[in-house]
DNA sequence: CGATTTTTTGAATCATATCAACGTACGTGG
DNA sequence: CCACGTACGTTGATATGATTCAAAAAATCG
C-alpha cells in the first residue's frame, strides 16, 4: 500500500478555517495550488504565523497529530487553495505503512527540523531587518503575494515596524 | 540487528569540543551522565546555545548528519560527561535497520520537532522573564548546575539582562 | 462608489543591549 | 594553605531596536 493511499484532493476558498485550536488534529495536506499558513494567538490576543504553506509544502499540527492532543494552533486559507488531503490515525497508518513510506515519512520530518533550526536561530541572532531580508531570499513569490501584515507576524514584528524597514530598505 | 548495535561509551573531560563548525557530523550520542552543549556563533562573534543535553537527551547536528554537509554549529562538553555513542552514516545504518528501528527513529524526531515548535513559540511571543520562568519549570535541574552565562545564551538575552531579571523576581 | 482593510507616518515609550566598573568565586601553582 | 589570576556575576548609565497608539493615506472589495 502506498502512504497516500488514504488521500484525496480537497478545496478551500480563501478565509476558511482548516483547523482550530482544540480541535485534534487528523490530517496532513500538500498544497497543490494557493496558500495556507498555520499561527497561533497569544496571551495578549496576538496572532503568530508559524508556517506558510504555498505550493509543493506539507502543513499540519505534528503534536496534535502524533500524540493525539488537543490543538495549540489553527490552520487557515489565506488564498482560494486546492490540497492534497490525507485524512489518517498515524499508527493505524504505521501498521500499513511499508518501510520505503517510513525512510520517506524520516526524511520529511528531517527537512521540517532542519527548517525549524533555522528558524530559531534566526530568531535567536538575526535583526528584524536581516530576518526579513532573509524571508525575501528564502521566499520570493511570497514576498509579492502576502500582505505585509502576514509577513510581520511571521518574522516576529509589528506590521509598523516592517513597514518602517521597507522604506529604510528602499532608499539604499 | 538493532539500533545501537555500532554503539560504544565515550568519555569526555569538561571543555572538550566534540563537533566544531565546517566538520561533517558522523555520530548521534545519548549522554548517560554530565551534560553537553551545541551552539553556534553568530557574525558579531557571539555565542548562541542550541540546545543542552543533560542525562537521557540525544544530541547531534541533524542537518549535517542526514544531508552529509559541513556542520555550522559547536558540540562542547560542559561538565565532565559519559554517553552512549554512535557513529553512523546514516545511509548504511538505513539498510540495516528494521522496521522497528525507524519507527523508534521516527518518534525520536517527532520529539525534537515538538521541542523546537515550542522554542520558536517562545521566541515569538514570550517576553525574556517568560522564557526564564519557562526554563525553570523545564529544566530545574540545569538551572542549578549551569552558570547563569550559558542560561541567557539558551533563552536570547545577555547575562547582565538575566541578572536583573533574577533580582526582580527574586524580590517578589 | 462607500466601506472595510491594509499600509504608512510620527511621537512617546518600553524592553533589551552595550559598555564600563567593580565585587565575588574558583582553581592552580607555589 | 595562601595568593594570585582568570572567569563569572552584579550594578548603573546610556543607547538602540522595536512596540504602542493614534491618525491619515492608500489599496481592495463588494
Amino acid at each position: 500500500m502506498d502512504f497516500f493511499d488514504i488521500k484525496k484532493v480537497k478545496f478551500f476558498k480563501k478565509g476558511t478555517v482548516i483547523l482550530q485550536e482544540g480541535e485534534v488534529c487528523k490530517f496532513g495536506c500538500k498544497v497543490i495550488k494557493g496558500c495556507l499558513k498555520s499561527y497561533f494567538i497569544d496571551d495578549a490576543g496576538k496572532e503568530h504565523i508559524i508556517q506558510f504553506a504555498p505550493e509543493g509544502w506539507l502543513i499540519s499540527d505534528m503534536n496534535s497529530l502524533f500524540n493525539k492532543v488537543p490543538s495549540t494552533i489553527y490552520i487557515d486559507a489565506i488564498e482560494d487553495t486546492e490540497v492534497l488531503w490525507v485524512r489518517t490515525d498515524m499508527n493505524d497508518l504505521w501498521e500499513l505503512a511499508s518501510r520505503e513510506d517510513l525512510l520517506d515519512q524520516i526524511k520529511t520530518l528531517t527537512r521540517n527540523i532542519i527548517a525549524g533550526n533555522k528558524r530559531t536561530r534566526m530568531l535567536l541572532s538575526s535583526t528584524a531587518e536581516e530576518r526579513y531580508q532573509d524571508f525575501i531570499q528564502t521566499y520570493p513569490t511570497l514576498t509579492q503575494r502576502l500582505p505585509l501584515k502576514l509577513i510581520a507576524s511571521y518574522i516576529g514584528i509589528t506590521p509598523e515596524y516592517l513597514s518602517e524597514i521597507r522604506r529604510k530598505v528602499a532608499g539604499k
